[in-house]
RNA sequence: GGGCAGGUACCGAAGUGGUUAAACGGGGCAGACUGUAAAUCUGCUGAGCUACGCUCUACGGAGGUUCGAACCCUUCCCUGCCCA
């Protein structure tokens, strides 16, 4: 009923930065093709910010890929551990959300994440199930099995310390909170991104403190945001997200720069090693255009968020806007209240289309406005909005407006 | 508990009584350019006002001194370091 162990190492393997340790997973592996029972596979999520984008993404699809084996998926939402907030890659602590917060970021979490996970051999669990009936003693229990010498070789905590950036108590004690959860759903093997290697290792010395057979770990690269430099966050603003329409996600997907084009194909599209292959030479013998490869990604990855054909019907609003210099199709319409003749100012203020009017007047006297195609510069001019217009903000911010 | 150093706009960081909506850097936005929303160059970057000037809000919080405070004083809160 699975795979052969060969074939099931392969699928491991593929993409990951750790397997550790491989020894114990080829056990388990044989063990669970010679009894027939499913491992579980813990990958554990922060919903703290719900808003999944396509770094999130290179994890699960490795899950899914686990699952069409015939493992079981278990989904971590994190809704206790959210509120102490993972100081992971921060900084500066996060903001602590109450517990109802983190379940409804959690669902929505849940909704985004099954666009890439199936049903069917997937269970989801809130930590908040364990985590909450732990008393001071059992808190106390844990932490016994942990020093702050261990804790502290984290590389995050150790920065923070070095610089003498605050930790909080209660940070340090996050990777035990997350090896909890490990301990409490058995699990064979966890997954996550490279930042997580840490969380993950602990949770094998807190399995084994507890009883339960460690698992193994297994971690994916950490996709680069659309600005190439950093990891994709939405607080650095870089990101591609799973509901960005076609057209942002096209156009996001163009703005990487070059080298990162068979980086995002291999991990953020659904790329077989073979088309990986075909583009990476062809690129590096310079018998396909950079841009055209870029396109190709872009294509693939608006197409497995939006279905089989998003991707070129995005690349052809691309070509029109970008190329031609042409306007979408799909603008937003809007009705306004009052006469005919309204003052521009007042009217892309009061549609968001700027932040305040002081931004939009200045965004005016820069040349950044137009209305159907003609440049204003005024900012105290006037439109007569009786018949609808299209006012173009910027690059990217289009809105046909009339009076109604 | 004691000592020292700090808390400035989105972030980092100057400024230590008036010419400070606050230097500089990063970020963000816009314009030009580009295969690209990359790179580069240039400009803008608190808000309101029918407005090239005026008003309001702002330098951890609250008071105070002063004609005038981010800058001085009091007090509170927060952070780091050292000693105990």
């Amino acid at each position: 009923m699975f795979p052969t162990l060969n074939e099931q190492m392969d699928i491991f393997r593929s993409g990951a930065v750790d397997l550790l340790p491989e020894d114990e997973l080829v056990k388990k592996i044989e063990k669970s093709v010679k009894t027939g029972k499913q491992m579980i596979v813990k990958l554990g999520c922060d919903p703290s910010r719900p808003d999944l984008h396509i770094g999130h993404a290179v994890v699960l699809s490795k899950m899914r890929a686990l699952q069409d084996l015939g493992h079981k998926a278990v989904l971590i939402i994190g809704d206790f551990t959210a509120m102490i907030g993972d100081p992971t890659g921060k900084s500066k602590t996060r903001p602590q959300l109450t517990l109802e917060d983190t379940r409804v970021n959690g669902q929505t979490y849940l909704d985004q994440a099954t666009q890439i996970l199936t049903a069917d051999r997937l269970e989801v669990r809130y930590n908040s199930e364990w985590l909450s009936k732990m008393d001071f003693n059992d808190v106390i229990r844990l932490a016994a099995n942990y020093t702050v010498a261990q804790l502290l070789e984290r590389d995050d905590f150790n920065k923070r310390f070095k610089s003498g950036t605050p930790i909080s108590v209660h940070e340090l004690l996050y990777p035990l909170a997350q090896a909890m959860d490990s301990v409490a759903i058995e699990s064979d093997i966890e997954l996550g991104g490279t930042d997580q290697k840490f969380n993950l290792l602990v949770g094998r010395d807190i399995q084994r403190a507890n009883n339960v057979e460690p698992q193994c770990i297994l971690t994916m690269p950490i996709l680069e945001g659309t600005d190439g430099k950093e990891k994709m966050s939405k607080s650095l603003d870089n990101y591609i997200a799973f509901t960005d329409v076609p057209r942002e996600m096209f156009g996001k997907v163009m703005s990487i720069p070059d080298e990162l084009t068979v980086r995002y194909f291999r991990y953020a599209s659904s790329a077989t090693e073979e088309e990986i292959k075909v583009m990476d030479e062809g690129l590096k013998n310079e018998t396909v255009h950079p841009r055209n490869a870029k396109v190709q990604v872009a294509m693939r990855i608006v197409d497995k968020y939006h279905g089989a054909g998003a991707g070129q019907t995005a690349f052809e609003e691309f070509e029109r806007m970008f190329v031609k210099k042409d306007v979408p199709d799909d603008i937003e319409e809007l009705t306004i209240e009052g006469d005919a003749e309204q003052q521009l100012l007042n009217v892309i203020a009061s549609t968001k289309m700027v932040g305040s009017k002081k931004d939009g007047s200045r965004m005016i006297q820069q040349g950044a406005v137009s209305v159907d195609g003609e440049k204003v510069t005024d900012f105290k001019a006037t439109v007569d909005f009786s018949e609808q217009r299209l006012i173009k903000v910027g690059k990217r911010k289009f809105l046909k407006v009339k009076v109604g």
